[in-house]
DNA sequence: CCGATTTGACCTCC
DNA sequence: GGAGGTCAAATCGG
Protein backbone atom coordinates (compact mmCIF):
# COMPACT_ATOMS: atom_id res chain seq x y z
CA UNK A 1 0.00 0.00 0.00
CA UNK A 2 1.01 3.71 0.80
CA UNK A 3 2.44 3.25 -2.64
CA UNK A 4 3.63 6.61 -3.96
CA UNK A 5 4.00 9.78 -4.68
CA UNK A 6 2.65 12.55 -4.53
CA UNK A 7 2.91 13.99 -7.74
CA UNK A 8 0.00 13.19 -9.36
CA UNK A 9 -2.94 15.56 -7.63
CA UNK A 10 -3.65 17.68 -10.38
CA UNK A 11 -6.61 19.13 -9.22
CA UNK A 12 -4.88 20.92 -6.96
CA UNK A 13 -5.55 23.83 -9.17
CA UNK A 14 -9.52 22.98 -8.98
CA UNK A 15 -9.03 23.27 -5.28
CA UNK A 16 -7.80 26.12 -5.51
CA UNK A 17 -10.48 27.42 -7.74
CA UNK A 18 -13.36 25.96 -5.85
CA UNK A 19 -12.22 27.51 -2.44
CA UNK A 20 -13.19 30.71 -2.48
CA UNK A 21 -16.82 30.13 -3.07
CA UNK A 22 -16.91 27.14 -1.66
CA UNK A 23 -15.43 27.77 1.57
CA UNK A 24 -17.27 30.75 2.36
CA UNK A 25 -20.19 28.77 1.82
CA UNK A 26 -19.20 26.74 4.77
CA UNK A 27 -17.96 29.30 6.84
CA UNK A 28 -20.66 30.63 6.87
CA UNK A 29 -22.71 27.52 7.38
CA UNK A 30 -20.45 27.68 10.55
CA UNK A 31 -21.36 30.68 11.30
CA UNK A 32 -24.58 30.12 11.41
CA UNK A 33 -24.29 27.32 13.63
CA UNK A 34 -22.57 29.28 15.59
CA UNK A 35 -25.66 31.96 15.65
CA UNK A 36 -27.86 28.83 16.25
CA UNK A 37 -25.67 27.61 18.88
CA UNK A 38 -26.20 31.00 20.80
CA UNK A 39 -29.78 31.55 20.60
CA UNK A 40 -30.14 27.45 21.36
CA UNK A 41 -31.96 28.64 24.58
CA UNK A 42 -34.38 30.91 22.79
CA UNK A 43 -34.89 28.44 19.81
CA UNK A 44 -35.50 25.53 22.12
CA UNK A 45 -38.67 25.86 22.36
CA UNK A 46 -39.33 27.11 18.75
CA UNK A 47 -39.30 23.91 16.76
CA UNK A 48 -40.43 26.40 13.61
CA UNK A 49 -37.27 28.79 13.72
CA UNK A 50 -35.04 26.33 14.51
CA UNK A 51 -35.84 24.10 11.86
CA UNK A 52 -35.40 26.99 9.85
CA UNK A 53 -31.92 27.61 11.76
CA UNK A 54 -31.12 24.22 10.11
CA UNK A 55 -32.35 24.37 6.93
CA UNK A 56 -30.55 27.35 6.30
CA UNK A 57 -27.18 25.57 7.96
CA UNK A 58 -27.65 22.68 5.73
CA UNK A 59 -28.32 24.47 2.33
CA UNK A 60 -25.47 26.01 3.02
CA UNK A 61 -23.37 22.69 3.71
CA UNK A 62 -25.15 20.54 0.83
CA UNK A 63 -24.17 23.87 -1.64
CA UNK A 64 -20.66 23.25 -0.56
CA UNK A 65 -20.73 19.76 -0.68
CA UNK A 66 -22.26 20.16 -4.63
CA UNK A 67 -19.56 22.23 -5.63
CA UNK A 68 -16.94 20.31 -3.52
CA UNK A 69 -17.89 17.14 -5.59
CA UNK A 70 -17.65 18.95 -8.77
CA UNK A 71 -14.57 19.50 -8.16
CA UNK A 72 -12.59 16.87 -6.80
CA UNK A 73 -13.92 14.19 -4.42
CA UNK A 74 -10.70 13.14 -2.89
CA UNK A 75 -11.14 16.08 -0.74
CA UNK A 76 -14.77 16.11 -0.70
CA UNK A 77 -14.92 13.83 2.13
CA UNK A 78 -14.06 15.66 5.38
CA UNK A 79 -16.80 18.19 3.48
CA UNK A 80 -18.71 15.24 2.97
CA UNK A 81 -19.41 14.31 6.17
CA UNK A 82 -19.48 18.08 7.90
CA UNK A 83 -22.71 18.33 5.37
CA UNK A 84 -24.19 15.45 5.50
CA UNK A 85 -23.88 15.36 9.30
CA UNK A 86 -25.99 18.72 8.94
CA UNK A 87 -28.19 16.70 6.95
CA UNK A 88 -28.22 14.49 10.07
CA UNK A 89 -28.91 17.07 11.72
CA UNK A 90 -32.41 18.07 10.44
CA UNK A 91 -33.44 14.40 11.64
CA UNK A 92 -32.74 14.47 15.52
CA UNK A 93 -33.47 17.93 16.76
CA UNK A 94 -31.99 17.34 20.02
CA UNK A 95 -28.93 15.85 19.12
CA UNK A 96 -28.19 18.77 17.28
CA UNK A 97 -28.77 20.60 20.21
CA UNK A 98 -26.57 18.64 22.40
CA UNK A 99 -24.01 18.63 19.61
CA UNK A 100 -24.28 22.71 19.21
CA UNK A 101 -24.75 23.13 22.88
CA UNK A 102 -21.48 21.38 23.56
CA UNK A 103 -18.88 23.18 21.69
CA UNK A 104 -17.81 20.09 20.29
CA UNK A 105 -19.43 22.12 17.23
CA UNK A 106 -17.12 24.47 17.44
CA UNK A 107 -14.32 21.93 17.37
CA UNK A 108 -15.83 19.84 14.22
CA UNK A 109 -15.58 23.52 12.59
CA UNK A 110 -12.16 24.12 13.12
CA UNK A 111 -11.12 20.60 12.19
CA UNK A 112 -13.24 20.90 9.32
CA UNK A 113 -11.90 24.61 8.52
CA UNK A 114 -8.30 23.40 9.40
CA UNK A 115 -8.64 20.20 6.93
CA UNK A 116 -9.35 22.41 4.19
CA UNK A 117 -6.31 24.59 4.97
CA UNK A 118 -3.84 21.96 4.68
CA UNK A 119 -5.78 20.63 1.87
CA UNK A 120 -5.52 23.60 -0.42
CA UNK A 121 -1.54 23.65 0.98
CA UNK A 122 -0.96 20.47 0.32
CA UNK A 123 -3.52 19.03 -1.95
CA UNK A 124 -1.19 16.01 -1.63
CA UNK A 125 -1.72 15.19 1.22
CA UNK A 126 -4.73 17.12 3.25
CA UNK A 127 -5.91 15.27 6.01
CA UNK A 128 -8.11 13.00 3.45
CA UNK A 129 -5.57 10.63 2.19
CA UNK A 130 -6.07 6.18 2.16
CA UNK A 131 -3.96 3.94 1.19
CA UNK A 132 -4.12 5.40 -2.43
CA UNK A 133 -2.67 8.44 -1.18
CA UNK A 134 -0.56 8.10 1.27
CA UNK A 135 2.88 9.40 0.75
CA UNK A 136 4.80 11.65 2.38
CA UNK A 137 7.95 13.02 1.18
CA UNK A 138 10.40 11.17 2.78
CA UNK A 139 8.18 8.47 4.81
CA UNK A 140 8.43 5.61 2.60
CA UNK A 141 6.00 2.81 4.51
CA UNK A 142 7.24 -0.42 5.47
CA UNK A 143 5.17 -1.35 7.60
CA UNK A 144 5.26 -5.23 6.54
CA UNK A 145 8.93 -4.79 6.50
CA UNK A 146 8.57 -3.22 10.02
CA UNK A 147 8.35 -6.13 11.89
CA UNK A 148 11.68 -7.78 10.98
CA UNK A 149 13.97 -5.01 11.16
CA UNK A 150 15.47 -5.16 14.07
CA UNK A 151 17.83 -7.18 12.67
CA UNK A 152 20.04 -5.62 9.87
CA UNK A 153 22.29 -3.84 12.55
CA UNK A 154 23.17 -5.47 15.70
CA UNK A 155 21.89 -3.24 18.30
CA UNK A 156 18.39 -2.46 19.03
CA UNK A 157 15.93 -2.34 16.07
CA UNK A 158 15.72 1.16 16.00
CA UNK A 159 13.67 2.10 13.08
CA UNK A 160 12.22 5.26 11.15
CA UNK A 161 9.74 6.08 8.42
CA UNK A 162 7.66 3.07 9.62
CA UNK A 163 3.79 2.67 9.29
CA UNK A 164 3.70 5.60 6.94
CA UNK A 165 2.34 8.71 7.27
CA UNK A 166 -1.31 7.99 7.66
CA UNK A 167 -2.50 11.35 8.04
CA UNK A 168 -1.84 14.79 8.64
CA UNK A 169 -3.94 17.81 9.90
CA UNK A 170 -3.56 21.45 11.75
CA UNK A 171 -5.66 21.77 14.89
CA UNK A 172 -6.29 25.03 16.33
CA UNK A 173 -5.13 25.45 19.79
CA UNK A 174 -7.69 25.64 22.29
CA UNK A 175 -9.67 29.00 22.60
CA UNK A 176 -9.34 28.95 26.14
CA UNK A 177 -7.37 28.09 28.51
CA UNK A 178 -4.25 26.47 28.14
CA UNK A 179 -3.33 27.06 24.54
CA UNK A 180 0.12 25.41 24.71
CA UNK A 181 -1.93 22.13 24.86
CA UNK A 182 -1.68 20.03 22.09
CA UNK A 183 -6.10 19.71 21.42
CA UNK A 184 -7.16 16.16 22.52
CA UNK A 185 -8.02 13.79 20.35
CA UNK A 186 -9.58 11.20 21.98
CA UNK A 187 -6.93 8.84 22.48
CA UNK A 188 -4.41 8.16 25.35
CA UNK A 189 -0.98 9.01 24.16
CA UNK A 190 2.49 8.94 25.64
CA UNK A 191 5.20 11.02 24.64
CA UNK A 192 8.35 9.17 24.01
CA UNK A 193 10.05 12.27 22.81
CA UNK A 194 10.72 15.68 21.83
CA UNK A 195 13.00 17.49 19.29
CA UNK A 196 13.94 20.71 18.05
CA UNK A 197 13.12 20.56 14.07
CA UNK A 198 15.38 22.54 11.75
CA UNK A 199 13.60 25.64 10.46
CA UNK A 200 10.83 25.21 13.22
CA UNK A 201 10.63 27.67 15.65
CA UNK A 202 8.69 24.98 18.20
CA UNK A 203 9.83 21.56 18.91
CA UNK A 204 8.15 18.86 17.73
CA UNK A 205 6.68 16.45 20.24
CA UNK A 206 6.63 12.52 19.62
CA UNK A 207 3.52 10.41 21.17
CA UNK A 208 2.78 6.88 21.16
CA UNK A 209 -0.45 5.09 22.12
CA UNK A 210 -0.27 4.56 25.19
CA UNK A 211 -1.37 0.78 24.57
CA UNK A 212 1.15 -0.13 22.43
CA UNK A 213 2.73 -2.73 24.39
CA UNK A 214 0.09 -3.98 26.01
CA UNK A 215 -1.88 -4.64 22.70
CA UNK A 216 0.29 -3.59 20.21
CA UNK A 217 -1.27 -0.26 19.14
CA UNK A 218 1.09 1.13 16.11
CA UNK A 219 -0.72 4.52 16.37
CA UNK A 220 1.82 7.61 16.90
CA UNK A 221 1.18 11.02 16.13
CA UNK A 222 3.92 14.00 16.16
CA UNK A 223 2.83 17.60 16.97
CA UNK A 224 4.10 20.62 16.24
CA UNK A 225 3.05 24.13 16.49
CA UNK A 226 3.42 26.14 13.49
CA UNK A 227 6.07 28.58 13.23
CA UNK A 228 3.33 31.04 11.71
CA UNK A 229 0.94 30.47 13.70
CA UNK A 230 1.60 29.28 17.38
CA UNK A 231 -2.03 28.53 18.53
CA UNK A 232 -1.96 26.12 15.45
CA UNK A 233 -0.65 22.81 15.92
CA UNK A 234 -0.06 20.72 13.10
CA UNK A 235 -0.26 16.53 13.94
CA UNK A 236 0.63 13.61 11.41
CA UNK A 237 -0.74 10.92 12.64
CA UNK A 238 1.15 7.63 11.79
CA UNK A 239 -0.55 4.06 12.07
CA UNK A 240 -3.85 2.61 13.30
CA UNK A 241 -4.89 2.40 16.56
CA UNK A 242 -6.08 -1.28 17.32
CA UNK A 243 -6.05 -0.77 20.66
CA UNK A 244 -9.77 0.06 20.37
CA UNK A 245 -10.48 -2.28 17.97
CA UNK A 246 -8.88 -5.24 18.42
CA UNK A 247 -11.15 -7.88 20.60
CA UNK A 248 -7.94 -7.63 22.84
CA UNK A 249 -7.96 -4.67 22.95
CA UNK A 250 -9.45 -1.88 25.71
CA UNK A 251 -11.70 -0.09 24.29
CA UNK A 252 -14.10 2.66 25.54
CA UNK A 253 -15.48 1.57 28.47
CA UNK A 254 -19.34 1.57 27.46
CA UNK A 255 -21.01 3.33 30.33
CA UNK A 256 -24.17 3.28 29.26
CA UNK A 257 -24.54 0.28 26.69
CA UNK A 258 -26.52 1.46 23.69
CA UNK A 259 -24.22 0.98 20.51
CA UNK A 260 -21.65 -1.24 21.35
CA UNK A 261 -21.65 -4.65 20.59
CA UNK A 262 -20.57 -7.27 22.44
CA UNK A 263 -17.04 -6.94 21.78
CA UNK A 264 -16.55 -3.88 23.23
CA UNK A 265 -18.36 -5.01 26.21
CA UNK A 266 -15.61 -7.94 26.76
CA UNK A 267 -13.33 -4.92 25.80
CA UNK A 268 -14.55 -2.82 28.26
CA UNK A 269 -14.25 -5.38 30.62
CA UNK A 270 -10.60 -6.25 29.69
CA UNK A 271 -10.13 -2.33 29.80
CA UNK A 272 -11.59 -2.18 33.63
CA UNK A 273 -8.52 -4.24 34.75
CA UNK A 274 -6.06 -2.57 33.21
CA UNK A 275 -6.86 1.37 33.25
CA UNK A 276 -8.80 3.90 33.81
CA UNK A 277 -7.83 6.29 31.21
CA UNK A 278 -8.64 4.83 28.29
CA UNK A 279 -8.81 5.23 24.22
CA UNK A 280 -12.39 6.01 24.34
CA UNK A 281 -13.72 4.71 21.50
CA UNK A 282 -13.69 7.99 19.68
CA UNK A 283 -17.13 7.70 19.59
CA UNK A 284 -17.81 7.80 23.65
CA UNK A 285 -14.52 10.52 23.32
CA UNK A 286 -16.08 13.57 21.53
CA UNK A 287 -19.77 12.86 23.40
CA UNK A 288 -17.26 13.03 26.33
CA UNK A 289 -14.90 16.22 25.74
CA UNK A 290 -13.97 17.08 22.58
CA UNK A 291 -12.98 20.18 23.69
CA UNK A 292 -10.18 19.81 26.23
CA UNK A 293 -10.13 23.07 27.64
CA UNK A 294 -13.82 23.99 27.87
CA UNK A 295 -14.15 22.59 31.05
CA UNK A 296 -11.40 24.65 33.57
CA UNK A 297 -8.75 27.03 32.02
CA UNK A 298 -5.20 26.40 33.15
CA UNK A 299 -5.85 23.85 35.96
CA UNK A 300 -6.77 21.09 34.49
CA UNK A 301 -10.57 20.37 35.36
CA UNK A 302 -9.35 16.78 34.81
CA UNK A 303 -9.02 17.05 31.12
CA UNK A 304 -5.80 16.05 30.25
CA UNK A 305 -3.65 13.53 32.11
CA UNK A 306 -2.07 16.43 32.72
CA UNK A 307 1.76 17.17 33.00
CA UNK A 308 2.46 14.48 35.78
CA UNK A 309 5.64 13.20 35.45
CA UNK A 310 8.85 14.32 34.09
CA UNK A 311 10.00 17.58 35.78
CA UNK A 312 7.51 19.82 35.19
CA UNK A 313 9.74 23.08 34.61
CA UNK A 314 10.04 24.78 31.76
CA UNK A 315 11.00 22.40 29.60
CA UNK A 316 8.72 21.45 27.09
CA UNK A 317 8.50 24.21 25.42
CA UNK A 318 5.00 24.38 23.34
CA UNK A 319 4.04 20.45 22.22
CA UNK A 320 4.90 19.87 25.78
CA UNK A 321 2.54 18.59 28.35
CA UNK A 322 1.08 15.31 27.58
CA UNK A 323 -2.26 14.48 25.77
CA UNK A 324 -3.00 11.93 27.67
CA UNK A 325 -6.46 11.81 28.02
CA UNK A 326 -9.63 10.68 30.12
CA UNK A 327 -13.11 10.79 29.93
CA UNK A 328 -15.58 9.46 31.94
CA UNK A 329 -19.00 9.93 31.42
CA UNK A 330 -21.05 9.16 29.23
CA UNK A 331 -23.06 10.52 26.41
CA UNK A 332 -24.67 9.35 23.61
CA UNK A 333 -25.26 11.31 20.28
CA UNK A 334 -24.60 10.67 17.16
CA UNK A 335 -22.05 13.36 17.35
CA UNK A 336 -19.82 10.59 18.78
CA UNK A 337 -19.31 9.23 15.64
CA UNK A 338 -18.32 12.68 14.53
CA UNK A 339 -15.15 12.11 16.79
CA UNK A 340 -14.79 8.82 15.76
CA UNK A 341 -13.92 9.41 11.96
CA UNK A 342 -11.92 12.71 13.01
CA UNK A 343 -9.75 11.27 15.33
CA UNK A 344 -9.60 7.45 14.52
CA UNK A 345 -8.35 8.74 11.81
CA UNK A 346 -5.09 7.04 12.64
CA UNK A 347 -5.95 4.87 9.59
CA UNK A 348 -7.63 5.90 6.29
CA UNK A 349 -8.12 9.98 6.84
CA UNK A 350 -9.49 10.20 4.06
CA UNK A 351 -12.72 8.62 5.60
CA UNK A 352 -12.16 10.68 8.65
CA UNK A 353 -15.37 11.53 8.99
CA UNK A 354 -17.00 9.07 6.71
CA UNK A 355 -18.28 7.24 9.86
CA UNK A 356 -19.90 10.56 11.40
CA UNK A 357 -23.01 10.17 9.28
CA UNK A 358 -23.10 6.93 6.84
CA UNK A 359 -26.39 6.88 8.04
CA UNK A 360 -27.74 9.43 7.80
CA UNK A 361 -26.51 9.71 4.08
CA UNK A 362 -25.79 6.20 2.69
CA UNK A 363 -25.66 7.57 -1.15
CA UNK A 364 -23.26 10.42 -0.29
CA UNK A 365 -21.22 7.85 1.72
CA UNK A 366 -20.89 5.05 -1.44
CA UNK A 367 -19.98 7.88 -4.14
CA UNK A 368 -17.35 8.87 -1.42
CA UNK A 369 -15.68 5.52 -0.39
CA UNK A 370 -14.47 4.74 -3.71
CA UNK A 371 -11.69 7.52 -3.79
C1' DC B 1 5.51 1.76 43.47
C1' DC B 2 3.87 2.68 39.12
C1' DG B 3 3.31 5.27 35.20
C1' DA B 4 4.27 9.51 32.61
C1' DT B 5 7.53 13.08 30.97
C1' DT B 6 12.10 14.86 30.09
C1' DT B 7 16.22 14.64 27.78
C1' DG B 8 20.54 13.20 25.90
C1' DA B 9 22.25 9.55 23.24
C1' DC B 10 21.74 6.56 19.65
C1' DC B 11 20.14 4.96 15.18
C1' DT B 12 18.38 5.36 10.41
C1' DC B 13 17.71 7.63 6.29
C1' DC B 14 18.65 11.00 2.83
C1' DG C 1 27.21 14.36 7.89
C1' DG C 2 23.02 16.18 9.28
C1' DA C 3 18.22 15.91 10.33
C1' DG C 4 14.74 13.42 12.17
C1' DG C 5 12.84 9.47 14.90
C1' DT C 6 13.31 6.44 18.88
C1' DC C 7 15.23 4.57 23.07
C1' DA C 8 15.89 4.45 27.82
C1' DA C 9 17.76 6.33 32.15
C1' DA C 10 16.59 9.80 35.23
C1' DT C 11 13.14 12.20 37.37
C1' DC C 12 8.75 13.46 38.98
C1' DG C 13 4.09 13.04 40.85
C1' DG C 14 0.03 10.60 42.45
Amino acid sequence: MFKSKTSQKEPKQQLEDMDETTISLILQACKLARDLESNLPNLANQPNLLSNSLDEITKNFVTARERVYGQDPSTSSCLHNMLTFAHQQQIGTSHVQEWLRSNYAQQAMDIIQTQLVVDQKEAKIGGCIDDDDAEVKGLQAMEASDMNVASSSSQRPRRRKDQGLISKITVPAPRIGNTEIPPEDGFTWRKYGQKEIMGSRFPRGYYRCTHQKLYNCPAKKQVQRLDNDPLTFEVMYRGEHTCHMSATAPSIPPPSAEHHNATQESMARTLATTTTTDPPTASLWLSMDFNPIRGGGGSSSGMIGSSRGGGGGGSGDGVGTSTTTRYGKEVDFPVVDLADAMFNSGSSSTNSMDFIFTSAENKWESEDKKN
